[in-house]
RNA sequence: GGUCCCGUAGCUCAGUUGGAUAGAGCAACUGCCUUCUAAGCAGUAGGUCUUUGGUUCGAAUCCAAACGGGAUCACCA
């Protein structure tokens, strides 16, 4: 409609103004809720080229489009703004049309090209936690969203299954895991622990002998006995400690740190860990079988995580498969001089020119550094996938930097679809206590969160639900969907790039901007629907309607362009934002007017149809966020 | 210190080509179930949009600076 008026306009220019105008004065925006109308033109643009004042030209543009454009009833004028109003036959018209949709809004499949969305990307050393759920949850959604607006869309991740976090839990599993009286250290099968809590536990096993061993050096150092440690290394924590002298708190607990680092490196069983790596770059059998052992251990763990989140992927990448790529490229990049060899025969790129550093990607010993790895795994991707467009990479704000000169090396290697990469950037999840922090253990398991959520939720549903009728099975997979429902929607419907906080009592809530509020919308027309054993036939074009149903059909109306808008800012908050406005639409609604019991036969069809299209759409919205629409509840 | 992100009600957040009197939810208070699910609805109260300057008919929105919070600047990943 908008553009039909646009179009018009741009017609009628040279009658209506006197001269061709440009389309960027025809400025549309939603009319304020409080002001009759429809759509809402911007008067003031036009006040130059018809040099008149702004009542002036929103008389002359309001006669015009009345006698002009049959939909609309009629106009108004309040100080600069055009308010438009569509005749009933028209929002009528646009209810019939979606009802002939049962995809309305969404682009026809595989119409747009393939894109890869990657997400989650764990390591392996330990299990996942609250801020993995948002990663994994923005990335899932990510990818129904493009696909709904016609891409063919492949989900992947990296797994980050080697390198010496790895070694630290195998390292640590060997030293530390009882051995029980059939010989057997411990196992998920042998503990019934699962499989990435077990290596996890090993993880903080391994630090926590990391520190006392650290302590006992720094003691050592700090009663001046340096009997074990290297000169250098002893040279460095003298100097050290001399440039703590007369420094403020902060900047001696920053070269605290230091010293402390430097006690780790001396620890025995960093040594350890560090031979273990070694080993296993040279393929050592047995560590080759360790590694291998305690990585399906973790990844049965992650695969019931995933399950419970409801997310999947089509392809996946292992780290210890890619770690090596990107080197041949690097060598070639040095043939057409985008890269440049130091004299130790370190590779770099420099970015200075625009405004970056200057970037190591090849270490001086030629190993890959995590840059080389991520330019071999991307050119890798787009030879796995010949008909691949571009590539999403759900990554945590921290790494902004590190995609920046990616996509820009990636560029100036000469790769047409380096332009269409995307870093879709998260802000951190912080707790009311302030970071998370594996090391004070202040970290919000996975796992835990979700059984706490569903218990809640079951709570909850037991007290105010309608169960009656459902066998236990249908009631157990409702608390589920409620409890995750509500666990999604609190960490989708925030601005992905902005920071936020979780606070674990809001995200069970079930009143207000919620996930069950808007499930609940959903079950109660469900319920409506079939009490009326509704179906779809035309309505009635003189049906009259209320402004509380006008509004709804307004917001049906934008479910399109609001998708479209989520896939073009990588953001399903605007979809559940969207999604909140057309359920507070309908609540209203919904009170103040009789449905199933209205008596005049053609309101009531109407109303039923407005519900069922409300229904649809929410499922629709819901569904692109991983938030499952119940039935009842 | 350089670079990047953020700053809106007590709290959590919307506010997307600059546009009318800046909106929700939570928390507080008042009403509404003898009519379809009250996990709901209607209402009251709560604001220097961090500050200052600039751009313009018009700025929460664009620009600059300051202040506050965070991230990042490894031959770690």
């Amino acid at each position: 409609m908008e553009q039909h008026i646009r179009q018009a306009l741009l017609a009628a220019a040279p009658d209506l103004f006197g001269a061709p105008i440009h389309e960027s004065l025809i400025q549309f925006q939603q009319t304020r809720r409080d002001m009759e109308g429809d759509l809402t033109l911007v008067v003031f643009p036009f006040v130059k080229i018809l040099r008149c004042s702004p009542q002036e030209a929103g008389a002359k543009l309001k006669h015009w489009i009345e006698t002009h454009i049959e939909s609309v009833s009629h106009c108004n004028v309040v100080s600069g703004f055009l308010n438009i109003v569509f005749t009933n036959t028209y929002w009528l018209e646009q209810l019939n049309q979606m009802q002939d949709q049962p995809n309305y809004g969404f682009a026809p499949a595989d119409s747009k090209p393939t894109v890869m969305v990657e997400y989650a990307s764990p390591n392996t050393n330990k299990p996942l936690h609250l801020g993995h759920l948002r990663n994994i949850f923005l990335g899932a959604s990510v990818a129904e969203i493009l696909r709904a607006v016609g891409h063919k869309v492949v989900r992947t991740q990296v797994i980050n299954d080697r390198g010496i976090h790895i070694c630290k839990s195998m390292l640590a599993w060997e030293k530390f895991s009882p051995v029980n009286a059939r010989g057997e250290r411990e196992t998920p099968a042998n503990t019934g622990l699962k499989g990435d809590k077990l290596v996890g536990k090993y993880y903080v096993e391994f630090d926590r002998a990391l520190q006392i061993e650290a302590k006992a050096i720094m003691a050592q150092w700090q009663s001046g006995n340096f009997s074990d440690t290297p000169t250098a290394i002893e040279e460095a924590v003298l100097n050290f400690e001399k440039a703590k002298e007369g420094k403020d708190d902060k900047a001696v607990a920053a070269l605290d740190d230091k010293i402390k680092e430097l006690a780790k490196n001396q620890t025995q069983i960093l040594q350890e860990a560090k031979q273990m790596l070694v080993k296993w770059e040279a393929r050592d059998p047995q560590v080759y079988l360790l590694w291998t052992t305690m990585n399906g251990w973790v990844y049965a763990g992650f695969d019931q995580t995933y399950a419970q989140m409801g997310v999947s992927f089509d392809k996946l990448y292992y780290e210890s498969d890619t770690f090596l790529l990107g080197k041949d490229q690097v060598m070639e990049g040095i043939k057409s001089d985008v890269f440049y060899q130091k004299p130790d025969g370190s590779v770099w790129i420099d970015l200075t020119a625009e405004g970056l550093d200057e970037k190591l990607v090849l270490r001086s010993d030629g190993t890959a550094v995590y840059m080389t790895q991520d330019i071999g795994t991307a050119i890798d991707r787009f030879k796995d996938f010949p008909d691949l467009h571009g590539m999403v990479y759900t990554v945590g704000n921290e790494q902004d930097y590190h995609f920046k000169v990616l996509f820009l090396i990636l560029q100036k290697l000469g790769y047409a679809w380096a332009n269409n990469c995307f870093h879709l950037s998260y802000g951190m999840v912080d707790l009311p206590s302030g970071k998370m922090k594996s090391r004070e253990g202040t970290v919000v398991d996975a796992d835990d969160l979700m059984a706490e959520v569903i218990e809640k939720a079951k709570e909850m549903t037991q007290e105010r639900g309608h169960l009656e009728g459902l066998d236990n099975t249908a009631r157990e997979q409702l608390f589920t969907q409620i409890g995750l429902g509500g666990l999604k929607y609190y960490l989708l419907k925030v601005d992905p790039k902005k920071r936020m906080l979780f606070n674990p009592e809001e995200s069970i809530d079930l009143t207000g901007n919620t996930g069950p509020f808007l499930q609940y919308a959903h079950a109660r027309i469900s319920t409506l629907l079939e009490k009326a054993a509704y179906s779809i036939t035309p309505l009635s074009l003189t049906t009259p309607m209320r402004p509380e149903e006008k509004e709804i059909i307004k917001q049906l109306a934008q479910f399109g362009a609001t998708l479209e808008e989520a896939a073009k800012g990588y953001s399903p908050a605007l979809l559940a934002n969207y999604s909140y406005e057309l359920v507070k639409l309908y609540n209203t609604f919904y009170q103040s007017v009789k449905i199933v019991i209205e008596p005049d036969a053609a309101v009531r069809q109407f109303r039923l149809a407005l519900s069922a299209k409300v229904r649809q759409v929410l499922a629709q919205a819901l569904g692109l966020l991983g938030v499952e629409a119940p039935q009842r509840m």
